[in-house]
DNA sequence: CAATAATGACTGACTGGTCAGTCATTTTAC
DNA sequence: GTAAAATGACTGACCAGTCAGTCATTATTG
């Protein structure tokens, strides 16, 4: 026979402080996990460090994470992951400024990014072990990249500013150069560094010069 | 007083059929190595496998090589190297013929290449290890590939074919969709394919486009 | 309110497996 | 016969993952 008022039935949902620290807690994990995989890749990558970067023991990651593996996806997902397509609609200016706009924004917000880099790096390099993590990142930023760059060529070939080019059906191509500046900052960032600046200006002034009807 | 010809008296060199013997096995294992490390990465890659892969006993490869280190240094320097520059000297046509000749000739050689997928992933993911292979690859291919490109614009430009653009300081800038190309078949080669003919074609008019002086 | 009980987050020593590198023994070449 | 080459069983360091125990926080009781 049971006391009807004193005892909870079955597991109870614990407190509302604990809970809180438990996320926060997951949240460091995951940033700790994100700097070391991507500073050493997966094997190389010591559980121990991971904690000892989060300030904590061992022990407590696998409290959060059933193995490294779960861990290590997990904080690759976590990343905050930026878009370009919603942009681009309601911009008043012509083609060419959207264009231009557009390649600013992707210099500014993922050449520059070291945490991008970062991720390049992980892809290319666990994107064998993992390959399902391509998959994402196909999906969450190339597509949207490429459709939004599709868009800005139609738009300029429809206001007849754009000659029809072959790039409509690889929008790659357009931001080949970007994607370049990335792997160079992660492969010869130090010894022989770029300056983005002119480079971005470079790149921005040769694909215009190929997209524009008339070079004037 | 030295017997003259039977016995040698100190080290002496061993034969032309071992020495011979030795430099193929030496060969072999590099060969084994590569394959290996540069289907599993550094980290992941075991001596066991190596050995299999060269079809002899583990001990033998630290007969060669002192730690799996200097064999992995050995196996990334020993790829066969194909350089760009000295190719260009002679050739008799016009400036953009001699461009759609460099392009072609990159397709050909380097990006439809599985060996040169597998060196950049090995590039990429172990730069941050072992920083001196970015460099080795900077010198011996990057650079050159520079020069040739430069060398190419630069005749373009004295024969009034290519207008003047920032692609001269740049360089990279003109073979960037190449590189794209390669980072794609390493990361989405299986799911998102690219046709490499077409991607070629449309790379190759791009950069034609913004080169040429007369868009005709 | 205090005293007591229950909870569960956290710890870190420990285990079992793995693998780079060694070396005593066997095989091969001459 | 004997020196060089090759072998593969072995060792010891290392590390992912475990779990018995600790302790701060929260809930219960009088």
């Amino acid at each position: 026979m049971k006391p009807r008022k004193s005892t909870r039935a079955k597991a109870v949902s614990p407190s509302p402080r604990r809970r809180e620290q438990k996320v926060h807690r997951q949240e460091e994990i995951l940033k700790a996990a994100f700097e070391v995989f991507a500073a050493h890749g997966y094997e190389a990558t010591r559980i121990d460090e991971v904690a000892r970067q989060a300030g904590i023991a061992k022990g407590t990651i696998y409290l959060y994470f059933r193995d490294k593996e779960q861990l290590f996806r997990a904080a690759v997902r976590s990343l905050p992951q930026k878009r370009f397509d919603a942009v681009a609609k309601t911009f008043t200016g012509g083609a060419d400024d959207l264009f231009r706009d557009l390649l600013l924004r992707m210099y500014s917000q993922i050449v520059k990014s070291d945490r991008v880099r970062s991720i390049v790096r992980l892809l290319i390099s666990e994107g064998g072990r993992f390959p399902q993590l391509a998959d994402i990142y196909h999906r969450e930023i190339i597509a949207p990249g490429m459709k939004a760059l599709r868009y800005v060529l139609k738009k300029g070939v429809a206001s007849g500013k754009f000659r029809k080019t072959a790039a409509e059906e690889f929008p790659q191509i357009l931001a080949a150069p970007a994607v370049l500046a990335i792997l160079w900052g992660a492969l010869h960032g130090e010894r022989h560094p770029l300056d983005l600046d002119a480079y971005m200006k470079a790149h921005l002034d040769f694909v215009l010069g190929s997209l524009r009807k008339q070079p004037e």
